[in-house]
DNA sequence: ACGGCGGCTGAAAGTTTTCTGAGAGGCCGC
DNA sequence: GCGGCCTCTCAGAAAACTTTCAGCCGCCGT
């Protein structure tokens, strides 16, 4: 889905590494739409082991496993002379001693319940940190609409516009996927976390708060289509 | 990151020597994301062939060391007839007779903990000295906002600022890497010790002395990205 | 033209995040 | 040992953001 959007970092090589069944296959079957090359574990050594015999250009690690911690195949893995990045996912309470300093070595991580737009965005921003060479572009561009994923900064028409964190992820999904028809469900999926369980009106008022903020202006980007979903495109010629 | 703002000392190459695992990979990693060429050592011995055959541009040296002393491998390094700048790691005491007179030959030295900041502020003055050539500024400026790494002085628009140390250190990293979004996170790796364990509200009481001090009159220089970070930018066109 | 469904949006309630004043405790110099 | 600065914590207030709800509007099919 997102893959034609994501030129260079497309084809990176991911490792997940997480025991819970139901997220790992969550991750890996949303990871691959977006283009990723992914591959599974769901223990530390076997993720160790992997790590080794794949070379993955970032490992996406759950702290919490059950027999090596995440910290643990981290060492392990950097000890073998690799300098893979990793995102950590990590439980909701920062008060774990160990997930300071996590953002050091251009790692960073993501806390339990996430979006999946927040750990793919995370994930973008890694690999385009630790990526040398071809300098991706963190600035995403629709008509006359802007949008830097390391500043948070948008623009429309010129006009820089302030947006809420899940206005701005919305804005994201909608500009990654331009031109696609995205179902309310989809959004709900990708833009809230996996643990939200409110209905799909809550879309329909952040595509109405965008609308006002970043859509005032023609010509109009995004469209409804009724029973179907929304799309961000430019008028029918 | 802090890569692009570290521009002539960014390619300088360190020799990191520790023998505490945790201790050696925080530093490697991000040493290595600030841009330094670096190679490790986990023993004296190995530090000093090391560095005869690497020739690094600066050792991060542990005091401390299973085998010798880092005074005697300064000295067998120096026998060799290396004349390379250090910067030591050091406990707690500095009453260590040792330790006096580090300074006069240029080296300098860091008691543990220390902060991130602290130690690449240390590495980056060590070599601004001993580097002929090309001047190293030590000034960094931002805006109407100018701060001097050797004299700790602090201006904003023209007017004499006095801070704290934390507080310094706050403003230093904002300043290496303004315009660029930092977590609370990010902040507490960086500026504090690597052995704090409060919680990031200390970031925001920081964020408000700086404010009161530094950011009290227009443009307002520092931003809240409200559930994302901090930023040093200057205001919105 | 009518009724119904889907969508839009204002408003209110609920929640989270940030800001900041106050104060405890530690360290340092005198 | 005292006073002053500094760091860190806490807690309340303020601000911003999220979510829900309900009424209205307009499209669509009959």
């Amino acid at each position: 889905m997102a893959a034609q959007t994501q030129p260079k970092q497309a084809e990176a090589k991911l490792l997940v590494v997480e025991d819970d069944a139901n997220i790992l296959e969550l991750l890996s079957a949303s990871l691959r739409f977006a283009g990723f090359d992914v591959s599974t574990a769901t223990s530390g050594s076997a993720a160790v082991s992997a790590a080794k015999n794949s070379t993955p250009d970032l490992v996406v690690l759950d702290v919490m496993l059950p027999d090596l911690d995440g910290f643990e195949v981290i060492r392990l893995m950097r000890e073998g002379g690799q300098r893979t990045p990793v995102v950590f996912l990590t439980a909701r309470d920062g008060t774990d001693d160990k997930i300071r300093g996590l953002t050091l070595g251009g790692d960073d991580y993501v806390t339990k319940p996430f979006s999946l737009e927040e750990l793919t965005a995370r994930i973008r921003a890694v690999l385009r940190r630790t990526t040398q060479g071809d300098e991706e572009p963190s600035r995403l561009v629709f008509a006359d609409l802007e949008l830097d994923e390391e500043t948070h900064e948008v623009y429309r028409a010129g006009q820089r516009v302030q947006l809420s964190p899940t206005e701005f992820k919305l804005l994201r999904y909608l500009m990654l996927n331009a031109n696609r028809v995205l179902s309310k469900a989809q959004i709900l999926d990708h833009v809230w976390k996996y643990d939200f369980r409110g209905d799909d009106n809550i879309v329909e008022s952040y595509i109405s708060y965008l609308r006002r903020k970043v859509d005032n202006v023609q010509p109009r980007l995004i469209h409804t289509l009724r029973g179907v979903g929304y799309v961000l495109r430019k008028p029918a010629v």
